[in-house]
This record gives structure tokens, C-alpha cells and sequence, in this order.
DNA sequence: TCGATGCGCGTTCAAATGATCAACAGTTGA
DNA sequence: TCAACTGTTGATCATTTGAACGCGCATCGA
């Protein structure tokens, strides 16, 4: 029942020097606005060399490309979400409809948490495919800034390298069990379990959370991964549910389900997850506008992070 | 006496909607992985004009790129610097002894303030041309985050916008006269006009600072923006002098000289310096490491951003 | 009104870059 | 021991990029 969420390469655990000739690289190459020539000769390894450095530091987020404009994004659909849900913060990307939206959100989160969160803080993740790319941009910059990890859910081990650049300083407290398990009864064995109670007890206490939301529809994450299927998912829509969090499926207006599904989720409960002061949700595309608006609407989340296209819709519809 | 530090374009004050264009094309260039001419299109421009978007955003620092390493330069030599002058802190950019070294510290120490500034930080900036390098690279970003500036000496105002991106919230607070007037008693009155006197007293609050380190040596900037004669400098040498900070001269040892120019400086008192917790000093060049380590061994400043060439002088010629 | 000056813009072209491909080394498994 | 496989390296070439140049427009002063 439980999958890897992640097929494609994760956050790559380099080799120590070789961060140091990224690092070095990237200096020379971006900050001295030397060719790759040069700093290839600065290095003594070959152009495609630097080439591929260079890539490599940006692929994985080592290499951080920062907009440090006064709002970056589209300013005044962020004010308009923010006074429109009553947020505490949002961020939307410029449209491009044409490329996929899962990476570009990522993105923005990653920066999103790059830019919010202080040193030492605990950072609570959920499940799904934006958050695994939020980590996978945003995680080399943990280490560096002693944050630490806490999962919201089950599941998320898949997506999260806790070895990787994770030192002796940041850690990684990850529920070492699927989203959903097959009964009531397991589930709630591992919920007793006390590693999974102290990591509970722990995403309690975050400061920030970064939350995935789910669609109601057979091409769900939940369904693709094999934590639900497709029937299960419309009954849940004739019970009216619009999205998940966590697992978990709520109505139009926000309000949690009673569905068997819940008791068989491996996570951290609702009432805990409110207590999360800063609640981010990170989604976008037209298919979770009502999504969205359910999670907005009951305070799931308090700040969304979204796309120009999504956030006019969502304004649109609006509360 | 006074003359301007910078004589290049300061940080421009840009059009609000170019902001935007510039914010929208970084975000497809660099997140989005497009190309200039399939960015044009989505702007509806030119392929050219993307590019001098791009350029003028990297240049006015709205785009910032960042290097995430846990150890962005040498780990090893910051490591080494902290311990052996007992550092808060430390920076050390890869040697390129043919790059001018000012824009490459200014560069370094601008990312170390953006790394290290917290929202509605102050930061109190000293005299240099280093200083002014890194906040032309640091500035756009403190809008953003309420940082606001205060100045620890006289001369400032010459490179520091003070228009510019600052807006209604971030401010900058500028002692209005020159670093150095030419009597005891002129600059005692201005020591005591009220709004000198407030800035000076705003400044001992900061909790971070950035002062540059001059050398004494006829090279020195300031003998070359007039505020010193060689002749002096020849002087100060013989009493002892190896460099200055906010344009006070110190010995090996780091003890402030008992120096009439001293007197004629407009700026915070070194006992008042010494109460900002965070004192950080950007420079390099291997003419100036008897000023640094004599910084150092007076605790002058407790963080230092230097390059890997001077890292390794001072920590030969050791504490 | 006219000319001068400066600024923004697009064209052209050389330089820089990254994708593709083939060779190669190291590793695994039979 | 060999063969297949995987991952890394360097060569080649098309694409992308930025610098140099020249044009057109607006502003300014006479």
C-alpha cells in the first residue's frame, strides 16, 4: 500500500569536496562574473566540468537564485489573497500555463521557507508532491541554519534524504510508517508506538508547517500512490468532500469529514496541526481551486502560495 | 575636505513597473528554466530587452544568487579565523589575486548581512569603500525586511541612497556631515546638534555592524577622498599606527592612539562601538593584514569577511 | 525652429554555453 | 575471466547570450 512518492533522483548526497568545487565555482562564475573558461582554469578541471558543476549546485538548491524584490510574484493578487482569506502571508508566481506547475510551486515555497524560516527552527511537512520539491530546493540550506525536520504524516520518508548534507546539528524526525495503513487497529497501534507519538507530540510544536492539498478526483497523489482508490474517492465526493491535508478529507467549507479513512491515517490530528502557527499550503492549478477554497475558508492553512491563474480564480469564486 | 565616495551610479531607483517586468523575467529565466527569447514572448518584448532586464536586476542586486553551502569559501580557514581571534563569526571568499578585491569582500559581505539580518534588524554602517560596495548589493533587500541603517560616522551619506527603494517603513538614518571636519571645536558642535546626536545614539543600539578597515599607508582612502595628508599618515606611522576604523587609528595591539584627529572626527565612540554585539569588518589585501590583526587582538570587530590569501597571512602571522 | 545631446531600442556578430554523442573506467554478476 | 552495465569524461556542434554599433526619438538650449 505504501509507494515511494519520489521515482526521480533525490536531493543528492555529494561528496564533501566536491561541494567545495561547486561552491568555488559558483563564486568565481557568479559573483566574479568569470567565463567558464576561466574558472576552469582557476580549478584545473575541464569547461564541461564547471558546466556540469554549475548545474549540478543549481539543480539541487545549492545554488539559490534569489528575487529580492519587494514582492516577488504579482504583488497585488498576494494583497487581494491575503485580505480576501484573511491570511497571514502569500506568495503567487507569474502564469505559464504551458509548463508544469509542480516544480514552478515548489520553487516559490522553497523560497517561501528559505526567506521565513529563523535559525534553529522546526519545520513540520505533510505529504505530496509539492512539498517533496519545496524540500528538495530548500533542504541544502537546513543544515546551515541548524533547521530541523518533522513530518506531519506517515509516508514522507520516501521524499526526505535524511542522511544527505543532514549533519550532527539538523535533524530529520520522520514517522517511519506509511500514510495510511489497511485497518483501524494498526493504525492506531502505531500512533501509540513512542517514536511515533514523540514525533507527533513534536510536529506540535513547529513553528512553521508546509502542507500539500489534495483534489478530489481519480487523479489524486492519494490515488496515484496507492493510498486510496479510485471509488473510495468518489464516495468521498458524494459525502461532499473537495480536498485533503494529511489525508484527511474536508468539505466546501473546510469542515472535516467523518470518514472511515481518517482512522486509518497515520498522522498528527487536525486540532494539533491549528495549534501550527504558520500554516503554508503550497498547490496550485485550476483542478484545486475548490480545494483551495475549502482550506481557506476553515483556516486549515493561513498562508497559500500559488499561481498567478489559480489565485484569480480563486479571488473570482471568491470567499 | 569632503568629497564623494562613489562616483559610479548608486543603487537606481527603479520604476515601480520595471520592478516588475525585471521580478517576472528572472522568474521565468532562472526558475523556470526559459530561454531570453521564449521570456520575451511571454512579456511581450524583446529578446534584448529580457537580457538588460536580467542585467540590471543582477547588477542592482534585485537578483540575488546565493550560495547555500554550509560552508560558503573555505570552511576550513573561517574556521581556523574564528578560533584563533576567538571570532563570532567568519568569511572567506577563494583567492583570485588578479580580481579586484573590493567588489569581491563587498559582494561576500553583503550576503553575509542578508544571511544574518533579521527583520527590523538596524544596522550601523561605518566609512569605506568596501562598506559602500556591500550595501549597494545588501540594500535592495532591506525594504523587504524593515531593516533600516544608521550611519557610525560622518562622510556616509555619499553612498547611500537615501531615496531609492527605501520605503514608508525602512529608513535610513545619515549623520549629515563629513567624517572629518578641520577643527576640535567644529566638530564638538556637531557632535551635539540634536540630530547628530540622536543618530549616534540610534547607532549604539544596532545589533550588527559593518565598518571597513583602513590602512596607514599614503594609499589609504582616506588620504585619497582628502580627509588625511600623507603627511599625517607619516606621522601616525611613527606613533604607532597599523590601521583605522570610522577613522580612528589604532596600534598593533589594537589601542585606539591618543591622536588629534581623533578629535576632529564626527562619529560614535569606540566604548559605544564596542557595545554592538556583532561587529563586522570586511577587507583584504595582503597590505592590510597589520591593520586586521591588529583589529582583531583589540576586539574591534568580532567577525571578519576576508579573502583566502589574507586568511592565511593572518593566521600565519598569528594572534 | 533647429541642431545638439543623450537615452532607449533593435540588429549583427562573436563568444559562451549546454546538449549530444562516443569513449572509457569501475563495478557487478555469471 | 569476461561481459554487461552504470556512471563519468571529453569532443563536437547547435543554441543561447551579451557586446558593439547605429538608428530614432525626446529633451534641452540657443
Amino acid at each position: 500500500m505504501s509507494q515511494t512518492l519520489q521515482d526521480t533522483e533525490t536531493a543528492s548526497p555529494f561528496e564533501p569536496d566536491e561541494v567545495e568545487q561547486i561552491t568555488r565555482a559558483a563564486w568565481h562564475y557568479y559573483n566574479d562574473g568569470l567565463t567558464q573558461n576561466e574558472v576552469a582554469d582557476m580549478l584545473g578541471v575541464s569547461r564541461i566540468k564547471v558546466s556540469r558543476l554549475l548545474e549540478k549546485g543549481r539543480q539541487s538548491g545549492l545554488i539559490e537564485l534569489r528575487i529580492n524584490a519587494p514582492h516577488a510574484g504579482c504583488l497585488t493578487l498576494q494583497k487581494q489573497l491575503i485580505s480576501a482569506f484573511g491570511l497571514v502571508d502569500a506568495r503567487v508566481v507569474p502564469s505559464a500555463s504551458e509548463l508544469p506547475v509542480v516544480p514552478r510551486i515548489g520553487r516559490a515555497a522553497a523560497s517561501f521557507l528559505m526567506q521565513k524560516l529563523e535559525p534553529n527552527d522546526l519545520l513540520a511537512i505533510g505529504w505530496g508532491e509539492t512539498v517533496a520539491t519545496a524540500l528538495r530546493y530548500a533542504s541544502p540550506t537546513f543544515p546551515q541554519n541548524n533547521v530541523s525536520l518533522v513530518s506531519l504524516t506517515g509516508g514522507v520518508s520516501a521524499y526526505v534524504s535524511t542522511t544527505g548534507l543532514y549533519g550532527p546539528q539538523s535533524n530529520a524526525h520522520l514517522i517511519p510508517t506509511p500514510l495510511r495503513v489497511s485497518s483501524q487497529e494498526l493504525a492506531e497501534m502505531l500512533r501509540l508506538e513512542p517514536y511515533v507519538r514523540y514525533v507527533l507530540d513534536m510536529a506540535a510544536t513547529a513553528r512553521m508547517a508546509l502542507i500539500g492539498v489534495g483534489v478530489v478526483s481519480s487523479a489524486a497523489t492519494l490515488v496515484r500512490y496507492g493510498y486510496c482508490t479510485s471509488t473510495e474517492i468518489e464516495l468521498f465526493a458524494r459525502r461532499g468532500a473537495v480536498g485533503d491535508i494529511l489525508g484527511y478529507f474536508y468539505d466546501a467549507q473546510g469542515e472535516i469529514l467523518d470518514l472511515d479513512i481518517h482512522r486509518h491515517v497515520v498522522a498528527i490530528r487536525v486540532e494539533d496541526l491549528r495549534h501550527i502557527p504558520n500554516r503554508a499550503a503550497a498547490a496550485a492549478g485550476l483542478q484545486k481551486v475548490d480545494a483551495i477554497l475549502g482550506l481557506l475558508r476553515g483556516r486549515l492553512a493561513n498562508i497559500l502560495i500559488t499561481d498567478q491563474a489559480t489565485a484569480e480564480e480563486l479571488l473570482r469564486r471568491g470567499k
